[in-house]
DNA sequence: GTCTATACTCTGATAGAC
DNA sequence: GTCTATCAGAGTATAGAC
């Protein structure tokens, strides 16, 4: 697909930037970190680092979009007996770096307002989220593990809805257990009424 | 408790500055509005506003903590006859003013920083949060509307969180109904075993 | 006690040289 | 593709008028 060698480098200093970025914002937190410190830890300057990406928000928006990345592909892709523990594994990482669980939520939050360059961004990725937890809980209901009755999109929406909010609370005190609470809400679905 | 007029007009300046700015971020969003532009709302230079709170960051913490005062104050003291109603009604008001929605959002996400100076604020809040809704639950076991079985400190966790990803959710697709989902929780927790 | 004026630092953005 | 230089805007700090 690469057109010239030049391209390639690009592509490939690129991703550089965004894994060494993804490396120090887990380090640092996000509120810590400025596009110059993250062009110090690639060697470039600030400028110079922008040159690959047109604004901050951008550059972020490119960050969480590789951090996704990383995410499906080491903790949702396994086959799982049961779907939703690969979204409980996610969750039970995130717990481990706490300054890309800061990145997100700053970001995401930021993202909310209609005019922020990340804001389709987001709200694509909800919907794809809502999507692909919908259809696993209406899996569950076909499998006779979840009540027929129940509305599975409210549902879907419920549980990304929590993950989002506990980990507020994990932020704020980390002895709240975000993949506990999750499963909790999981056995209040599943049990029968 | 005041001991001078001066003393008194200060608090009254203050309380203006508070209310004006809720006012302000309430039509204009919390991204668009700078220290500056509160300033001129209320007819004072940046620094004049700044010599009654200590930075920024402390403003803001403010401006939330009159938020709570007016919200507890209009929704949740009436005499209810399901509590939780109370709770469901700052939901709904929430969607009357999006602008405060995102400043919460934005300044409780900053605030999940340990250094933030709001910090220590948003963990009392949400303790406090957390013991309100907990007893409401307890309360509605002891009254046999949820089964006892069921652990209430942890399901008062799940809709505090559930309250704030809707928020999220809400911000990014307007057509999400945060009140509908958090009556459906609600509803999910109360239904027979 | 209240407030203005001013200056300082840091941020992200951008133009232009190489 | 990358740098230097520079810019505008933000928040902060302080000296001093009233």
């Amino acid at each position: 697909m690469a057109r010239r060698g030049s391209y390639a480098k690009g592509v490939a200093k690129r991703e550089e930037i965004l894994t060494t970025a993804l490396d120090v914002i887990a380090r640092n937190g996000y509120r810590r970190t400025s596009v110059r410190e993250l062009a110090d830890a690639v060697g470039l300057s600030q400028a110079g680092l922008l040159h690959y990406f047109s604004s901050k928000e951008e550059l972020f928006q490119e960050i969480l979009r590789k951090r996704d990345e990383v995410d499906t592909g080491g903790f949702v892709d396994n086959d799982l007996e049961h779907p939703v523990e690969g979204f409980f594994a996610v969750i039970r990482h995130n717990s481990e770096v706490p300054g890309l669980v800061q990145l997100y939520a700053q970001v995401s939050t930021e993202a909310c307002d209609p005019d922020h360059p990340a804001h389709a961004f987001f709200v694509d990725r909800y919907n794809q989220f809502r999507g692909v937890f919908g259809t696993l809980v209406r899996d569950e209901q076909a499998a006779g593990n979840i009540d027929p009755e129940l509305d599975a999109d409210r549902i879907a929406n419920l549980f990304l809805a929590a993950a989002d909010g506990l980990q507020t609370q994990w932020m704020l005190d980390p002895s709240i257990d975000m993949a506990d609470h999750v499963a909790y809400l999981w056995q209040l679905v599943t049990r029968k009424a």
